[in-house]
DNA sequence: TCAGACCTACCGACCGATCGGTAGGTTAAC
DNA sequence: GTTAACCTACCGATCGGTCGGTAGGTCTGA
């Protein structure tokens, strides 16, 4: 945001566009998709609400880019990584970790805080956006499924855990302060040693305290 | 709802005036406060907008009347019942299963769903609902903390426990189908088992072999 | 090199629709 | 005849979106 103005000219319109789709993210993100209007968006953005229309098409065309971004970041910065870790506790907790870290982050709270009240997306851009959630929240269960099944636990749904975490995990946009008296560090922790404690029990004592005496 | 209509007559005031809660209660939930006219809450509720405007002063007075009654019903089926019994440890318990309880009900959720989306009340009211809604992550945090305090548990901060207890509590509105797959039981068993194995550990675990056993 | 065609980026003024809310009348019960 | 419970008809404001127009950069050909 603390780019400069730039001079009228022609083929800066990608980075005009880029610009339009943060403040929009962050505009409707501190008054809420519906109280804001084209005109707060433009005026935000220095420009006026025709100049706004410009660059994009409709207020869903832009609320749709700004939450298919905000997805794009979750793909970026926690699915991508995982990808790499083959052990299944190691997998679930660095994800607690790496979810956190995104839905912490005041850049990206902006972006990924609205994908929670997308209601008034219609019809196919809405599917979209919840066939990419969904996948999410395959993907949680998967994990939970691999390491309840490596640590042979029997009673715990993994759907129903993944949902479990996935709440745990997206709150924090209801009470979270950068200013506050909570490090992340010190979430992370508490959050991981929760839920893996929750589903694992004995098995994730044994873990930690073998960490312990190395 | 399937009350049957009245005819107009004096002296049902308050009748109708409960009615019109009930059912703005509804509208909002299902399209969003924002997407909602008052000719959609009047329709909804068999009368013109100038009718519905008899009963109430405005439409932001019926959302803080709405998200009131949404906070009594908690103090009436969560924290009422809860100041019987006196050992934490069946207090948090019950707690989780009264919160979940009261917000899977399906007419109740109408109502607490509308609790997490209330940017839209500006000043005095919204920061009674604030209040309300704080006391009640203090009563959660005080549990929290007489149970590891009971169980000698030193390493969990209550509040961010309470914090993330209440994620996985309330963010059910997000997933939650009444003809799903999940019943209301098992998912209260789930979450019992993850948040108390999570906070308490071995103390959880021994626990449940004694009850088991008896 | 320079005129002119063409482009992007943007603006002021405006549109139809809808919003929350109201003025003033009507009906029915007591 | 008083009063609660409604109605029809309307208001000013604001909404998302569009229109015609313009400033100024870029490309092309003579």
């Amino acid at each position: 945001m603390g780019e400069k103005r730039q001079k009228r000219s022609s083929g800066n319109g990608d980075f005009t566009r880029n610009r339009v789709f943060e403040i929009a993210a962050e505009v409707f993100h501190r008054k809420g998709y519906d109280n804001t209007s084209m005109s707060d968006v433009a005026s935000a953005a220095g420009l006026t609400k025709a100049g706004l229309y410009h660059h994009i098409s409709s207020k869903e065309s832009l609320l749709y880019t700004v939450l298919d971004y905000g997805l794009d970041l979750t793909e970026a910065y926690v699915i991508k990584p995982l990808e790499d870790i083959s052990d299944p506790l190691d997998r679930l907790k660095t994800m607690i970790d790496l979810h956190l870290r995104l839905v912490l982050e005041e850049r990206n709270l902006e972006v990924t805080g609205l994908l929670h009240e997308c209601k008034t997306l219609s019809g196919s851009d809405r599917s979209r956006i919840n066939r990419r959630k969904k996948e999410y929240i395959r993907m949680a269960a998967s994990i939970i499924g691999e390491v309840t099944k490596k640590y042979n636990v029997k009673d715990v749904n993994p759907k129903l855990a993944a949902y479990a975490l996935l709440g745990m995990l997206n709150w924090t946009y209801q009470w979270y302060k950068v200013s506050g008296s909570n490090t992340r560090e010190e979430i992370v922790r508490t959050f991981q040693r929760i839920f893996l404690q929750g589903i694992l029990g004995n098995a994730w004592i044994d873990r930690q305290a073998k960490v312990a005496t190395h």
